[in-house]
DNA sequence: ATTGCTCTGTTCGATACCGTACACACTACT
DNA sequence: AGTAGTGTGTACGGTATCGAACAGAGCAAT
């Protein structure tokens, strides 16, 4: 299903996409395909073999581990900071995680091979996507760290802090059940931290909607573990030039 | 400090040096180092900007993250077969964890820049560096995953079977209290899970010596975050020949 | 208005792990 | 033999999280 929309969509508010090379960028962007992403949709499952990367950039994904048990924990995020597929760059075509959208929303799509095709052209490209995925490798570390001595509380706020960052606005739509699958604790819990931040006056939320109020709070009341992560994806991926160009063009369903 | 050794170690028992094409082997041997090892010494600190990598080949290194509090845990473990510095290819040049010796032995030292040159010569060595990055990268999400989930007794199953795989035979030199700065836990947590592997008959101990009696046993007690690991592991970085020469060499400390 | 469904709030006992404290055992050194 | 130091065993109360069960509240469709 395809229909050409107008919108203020560009693959430049993608950060990745936005910092390349002008040249790597005339001959990537042709290919590049606009794709909307519902909320909750699978994306891959642990063991697809994925054929294209997508770059977000108004949509969030959630890489999460599904144990036998069916318990699952998510280890890392990305937004338009990232892209999602880096095994398929890293040579193992397949990883053991699974990819869920998190917040709905836009990503631009890349064919596997035209994405490698570029790393043997220039470097510039392979060099970015490596930087990205050390990035992500912080972010699993520190949610593995975090995971063993922070509080439900704490995680719960570097959570969101998480989100934030990646949402153009102060609403997230997420109810606590699938909060609580992200962190890999149980729904009640969610509550119960949630419940505290409500009180505290941080957020606001009814019914699967999430509007954070204080996000200054929000940072005190988080454990180190989003600081540390934003600092170090800082110094891994120095933010590029964030001006955009908006144009009309085609939508694809995941 | 320096000495000539008649050793039966080789480049070759590293398992991502064995698997090289002959011309990168020829290329690349001539500027290895063998490095001796000691229990306990810091290879790099969080930040350390790197100028080697390592690839062990009968020591083993713990990466842990250190929090701000002190507390600690072990988010991956290195042995003969992998490498230690990937943030040097990586792009980063620095990691926020720390390397420590968790068993002595000896490693070949390559230097970055001998390294990130191979890598403009030829494709092949750096898609084997990124397969095993990706190896890492699993290790490191399941990690996550079990200390979320699994019970210490689980997780100490898991971590003697990780070390038991990078070690030439059953025992490991290993007291409580390191285990414990491993797996994030109190002391007496470990003591307790060893005390019931030691009365199973799974394990024998004695202050800082362990040796793993029964380990098909220890791999049923284990929660599945071991097989996980080494199926994905087995997957992404086929075994090669494992035929070694010997030869004298100099050996340096680290 | 009724019904049904999803999302949230609350309770209760169970349990895994923590923090603290201390006693004991083995080893090494004097 | 005595002493110091390191590694291990155990005990106790405190707490965060779990598992299960259920009540209510908001929303949608009929």
């Amino acid at each position: 299903m395809q229909k050409i929309i107008d919108t203020k969509i560009t693959p430049l508010q993608n950060h990745l996409l936005s910092v390349l090379p002008d040249e790597v960028k005339e001959r990537l962007f042709p290919f590049v395909e606009l794709v909307k992403l519902e909320l909750g949709e699978v994306m891959y499952e642990a063991g697809d073999t994925l054929a294209n990367v997508y770059f977000p950039v108004d949509s969030i994904v959630s890489l999460l581990y599904v144990m036998e048990s069916g318990a699952s924990a998510e280890i890392s995020v990305v937004g338009n900071e990232g892209v999602v597929g880096i095994a398929l760059f890293m040579g193992g075509e397949s990883t053991s995680s699974r990819a869920v959208i998190q917040s709905a929303g836009y990503a631009y799509r890349l064919k596997g091979k035209r994405l490698t095709e570029e790393f043997h052209r220039h470097g510039k490209l392979l060099g970015l996507m490596l930087r990205y995925t050390q990035s992500l490798i912080t972010q699993m570390s520190q949610t593995a760290v975090c995971n063993r001595h922070h509080t439900i509380d704490q995680q719960l706020c570097r959570w969101l802090l998480l989100s934030l960052d990646r949402l153009p606005d102060n609403n997230l739509t997420m109810t606590q059940e699938l909060i609580a699958n992200m962190l890999g604790v149980r729904r009640e819990g969610v509550t119960e931290a949630a419940g505290k931040l409500q009180k505290l006056g941080v957020i606001d939320y009814h019914r699967g909607h999430i509007t954070v109020l204080n996000r200054q709070k929000l940072e005190q009341l988080s454990c180190e573990c989003y600081a540390v992560v934003k600092k170090e994806t800082d110094r891994l991926l120095p933010h590029g030039n964030e001006k955009f160009y908006y144009h009309s063009q085609n939508v694809i369903n995941l």
